[in-house]
This record gives structure tokens, C-alpha cells and sequence, in this order.
RNA sequence: GCCCCCAUGGUCUAGAGGUUAGGACACAGCCCUUUCAAGGCUAUAACUCGGGUUCGAGUCCCGAUGGGGGCACCA
């Protein structure tokens, strides 16, 4: 039975790295049938955000992952909030201490140089409380002064381990420090409570971030001194941007929320995110959630850090869009019309769906339906429908009174009729279609031709814009 | 500073010793066409470098270079 997690830490949005973490780790249980769960990682105090738990919650909701197990799903595993298992670290943090693999280290903060103050870190160094006797130890812990337990780890040798992706990693147990594992808060450091928590919780395949390849031989010491088998390890390379830089909120890189207030489908970012850094082994690129679960392979996960290109999510949006149910099409996009436009909003969304490459692009597509744009007569000039400005107003001046008199006002009546003064009068279709369009949108590019849009705007709004570009013409 | 990891077009990638190095995005051109888009076609563009191993290396080994990550009472 295959069990992975996701265990963010409750930071208030999800970014971008984070949601391929999750969607992995969900795709690698569903391929096999196995459980997703949840855990919230709260364990530094002094970061936690407010509202950060529902703004997970919605997240993956959005993302369409789903979870089997977590903070309001118990799977008999839990609690799935780590700042409610404390007890539970306390305890096995004192098993480690009564198997010599921790001790209590009661030096203080400020004995310590800030390791963020130095420009280079030195190499590691031993713990003075390590040596401290049993004895020593239980007279200082009597005296008042609150310890911290660090991990004892082993003088020499050097400790190994098998990644699904970056294959085995050995690091010399001198390169590893005795690290904090409870704090004198009481709170269990992330080293410590996701060897507990992985364990207790019975998850066999460890999906994260690359950042935890060289501690992970710290975190399989404490599998070893507990006697708990060690998981499966799944490290992911780095997502960065399109630059080189590091992907980061900070430096106004979009997260999940962000893109999809953006115009993006939770459906294509979940597509596109995939993608980076895994590949199905062919070239299909366009895949739905559960496409995903069937093709996810995670022998199949690349090495080398992948960069976000914005231009590949737009591309691949449009793939989504236009793979999008007409009806369902128009429900993500009727948000984006406005009120009171009095136009037939089935037919805009069948006109621009096909265009659409971000919803948010719709408002600045359609806007010219309520607002016809100003523009000049030399809009009428265009090489490739062999429209002049003589032409034009040849043009419109005959059709406008053709069109007045025109019985059935739909798309396939109105290029009937057009096409065949074009061919009456030897005209070259596009010469007869390009100032109508034209003058019924007012932009040299419009979602729709001619006839679509005499359509869609009606027969008097139509007239009016005609009549409006005649006079341009003719002034 | 020490340790670990990575390296195919601008970007995402396929490639598991013998390929005209394949696909996608972006870009340019052409076709289609009622403008644009979509679709179709075409073009430009890559194995970081140096040594080995081998009849033969993008693929294996070593080194260099470049990039990234880690070395917190953060995760």
C-alpha cells in the first residue's frame, strides 16, 4: 500500500513548487491506488500565518487534489496539525536520549555565533553538551536552565541512501551536525517531527523539495536509532525562472492563487506545473488530472532544475480553453462580461472561445461590442483584403442600404447576402467583408468576422456602426 | 569555506553506445481564411569544455567550467 504526504507548512498561499510537491505526491498514491494525506507542518510559532490553513484547503480544492487523510479527514493516524502531536515528539525525543542517540544541549542562543551573520559557515562542530555525563545533565536540567535536544550523531563513518531520482547519496557523518530536534519551546524541529510523523503515519514514499537531499542522512540516522524502516525517497529538482533566479513570492513570482486570478484554469497550471520536471516519455503534452494519474511515472522524474515559462502556462491555457466543454466555456467566462450588455452572451462565449488564451483577456476582447473604439478612416486601409479607402466607402455606401432592406438577420443570411454582392459587383470577398468588419468593431483585428459580428451586434447597432464608418470615410 | 546535486536549441523536454539528435513553447515565413485566432506546412536554433574507455560516445569513467542546493531552537 503505497502512503505519501503533503506537508506544507502554513504560510498564507500556495507557490508554485509547492503545488508540483503535492500534485506528485498525490499523483504517485493515486497511480497506485494508495492513500494522500495531509499534514500541516505548524511548528515554528512565530511563522504561522492566520488564515494560512484554509488558504491550503482551498489550494489543493482548486488544484482538484484531494486528500484521504488529514486535519478534517481522520484516518486514524492523527492529529494531522503537528502543534497538536507535541507530546508525541516529547516522548520518542526521550527514547532517543535513552538510546544515547540525542542529549540535552542546555548552551543558549547567543552562545552561538548567528550563522546567518557569517559570510561563510565553518565547518561543523561538536556540540560541547555532547560530552556532557548523565549526571552533568540531570543537574543542569534540575537547575532551571530549559535544554534543547540535539541528535547525537555518529563520529566517524558516513551515511547512505537510495533517491528514486538522484540515485544513492552518501555523506560523510562528519559533515553532519548534531542538530536540534526539540526546542526549548517545546516544539519539535522539522528534522525531528518528519521522521516521527512520517513513520507514525505510515508513509512509504517521501516526495520534497531538493533542498532535503544532503539532511536526509541525518533524518535516516534517527530511522536507524528508533529501529523504524526507513522510505522510499523522492527528491525534487528546483523550479525556477525563466531567468536562472529562484522562483519566489517576494520577488512578485505568481503563486497558485495568483495565477489563477490571473486568467489561468487550475486544470492547465496542475498540467503545465506537471510537466516541469517530469516527462510521460512521449510527446504528448496536454493531459487532465486523471490522464495524470494514469501516465504519472515517478522513474520518470528529470534530474536538472526546470524554469517556469509564462509563455508555455499561456499556450497550454489555450489548449485547456479550447479543449473546454461550449457550456462549460461560457460559465468560466460570463464572469468577465459585463452586466448589462444586452447581447446574446452564448454567442460571444462561441465566438471567442477559441481565442481566448486567458480569461482575463475577455474583458479587453469584447469591449468593443458596448463601446465602439475611436479610429481614423485609415482603418480601412488593408493590402491583404485589397480594401482602399475608395473601396470602402464604395463598400459600405451600397451595403448599408442593402443590409436596411435585409429580411433574416443571422450569420449564415448575412454572408449569403454579402457574398453575393461581392460577386455581382467583382468584388473580392474580403474587399466587401474588411470595412464592415471594420466599422462594426472599430480594431484591426476583432474575435469574428463581418457577418459574425453583424450577428451579434443586431441589425440597428449594425447599421448605426456602418453609417458611423461611412462618414469617416467620406469626411 | 566544507559537503551534496545538476548540465541536449532562448525555454520545457525525448534520447538508457551506432539516430539525418525527435517533439513542444516562443520567434519568422507560407497556406487556409470574412479580420484575428485556431489549424496545416516550412525555416532558424542544442548535446558546456578537456581527457579517457570503445571499432564507435549526447549516452560510460575522470577532470575542469558553469549553475543550484545544504551546512538555523526555518521548513
Amino acid at each position: 500500500m503505497f502512503r505519501t504526504r503533503f506537508a506544507p507548512s502554513p504560510t498564507g498561499y500556495m507557490h508554485i513548487g509547492n503545488l508540483r510537491t503535492a500534485l506528485y505526491a498525490y499523483l504517485l498514491a493515486k497511480k497506485h491506488k494508495g492513500v494522500f494525506i495531509l499534514r500541516i507542518e505548524d511548528t515554528d510559532q512565530s511563522r504561522n500565518v492566520p488564515a494560512a490553513l484554509a488558504a491550503i484547503y482551498n489550494g489543493l480544492a482548486l488544484a482538484g487534489i484531494t486528500y484521504d487523510e488529514g486535519p478534517d479527514k481522520d484516518g486514524g493516524k492523527g492529529p494531522y496539525v503537528q502543534s497538536q502531536r507535541l507530546p508525541i515528539y516529547k516522548k520518542y525525543a526521550e527514547e532517543l536520549i535513552a538510546k544515547g542517540a540525542a542529549y540535552y544541549c542546555f548552551c543558549q542562543k547567543e552562545d552561538k555565533p548567528e550563522a546567518e551573520d557569517q559570510p561563510a559557515h565553518p565547518d561543523v562542530t561538536r556540540d560541547p553538551c555532547r560530552f556532557l555525563t548523565e549526571a552533568e545533565a540531570r543537574a543542569r536540567l534540575s537547575g532551571g536552565v530549559i535544554p534543547v535536544v540535539r541528535q547525537r550523531i555518529p563520529e566517524g563513518g558516513s551515511t547512505s541512501f537510495d533517491d528514486h531520482v538522484y540515485g544513492r547519496i552518501t555523506i560523510d557523518n562528519s559533515q553532519l551536525d548534531d542538530q536540534v530536534l526539540l526546542k526549548s519551546d517545546g516544539f519539535p524541529t522539522y528534522n525531528f517531527a518528519n521522521v516521527v510523523d512520517d513513520h507514525l503515519m505510515e508513509i512509504t514514499h517521501v516526495i520534497r523539495g531538493q533542498e532535503y537531499l544532503s539532511s536526509t542522512p541525518k533524518y535516516n540516522l534517527l530511522y536507524q536509532a528508533f529501529g523504524w524502516q526507513i522510505p522510499e525517497y523522492i527528491h525534487l529538482p528546483l523550479i525556477l525562472r525563466e531567468d536562472g533566479a529562484k522562483l519566489s513570492k517576494r520577488a512578485g513570482d505568481p503563486s497558485f492563487e495568483d495565477l489563477v486570478n490571473m486568467g489561468y484554469l487550475p486544470e492547465a497550471i496542475v498540467n503545465y506545473v506537471a510537466l516541469l520536471g517530469w516527462s510521460p516519455g512521449n510527446d504528448r503534452e496536454f493531459f487532465t488530472m486523471q490522464d495524470l494519474i494514469e501516465a504519472f511515472d515517478m522513474d520518470r522524474i528529470g534530474k536538472s532544475s526546470a524554469a517556469f515559462s509564462m509563455d508555455k502556462l499561456t499556450w497550454l491555457n489555450g489548449e485547456h480553453i479550447r479543449a473546454m466543454d461550449p457550456a462549460a466555456f461560457h460559465q468560466a467566462a460570463r464572469k468577465y462580461y459585463p452586466k448589462d450588455s444586452g447581447l446574446d452572451e452564448e454567442k460571444i462565449s462561441r465566438l471567442i472561445q477559441i481565442r481566448v488564451e486567458k480569461l482575463t483577456d475577455i474583458p479587453g476582447m469584447i469591449r468593443f461590442l458596448s463601446e465602439l473604439p475611436e479610429y481614423g478612416p485609415e482603418l480601412f486601409e488593408n493590402q491583404k483584403s485589397k480594401a482602399t479607402l475608395a473601396s470602402s466607402a464604395e463598400v459600405l455606401r451600397a451595403v448599408i442600404p442593402l443590409l436596411q432592406k435585409l429580411e433574416k438577420w443571422d450569420n449564415e443570411s448575412l454572408f449569403a447576402a454579402l457574398k453575393d454582392f461581392a460577386a455581382a459587383n467583382g468584388y473580392k470577398t474580403g474587399t466587401v467583408m474588411w470595412p464592415i468588419r471594420t466599422s462594426l468593431s472599430g480594431l484591426p483585428a476583432s474575435p469574428g468576422g463581418a457577418t459574425e459580428l453583424a450577428d451579434l451586434l443586431g441589425k440597428e447597432e449594425t447599421l448605426r456602426r456602418l453609417v458611423i464608418g461611412l462618414q469617416k470615410l467620406e469626411s
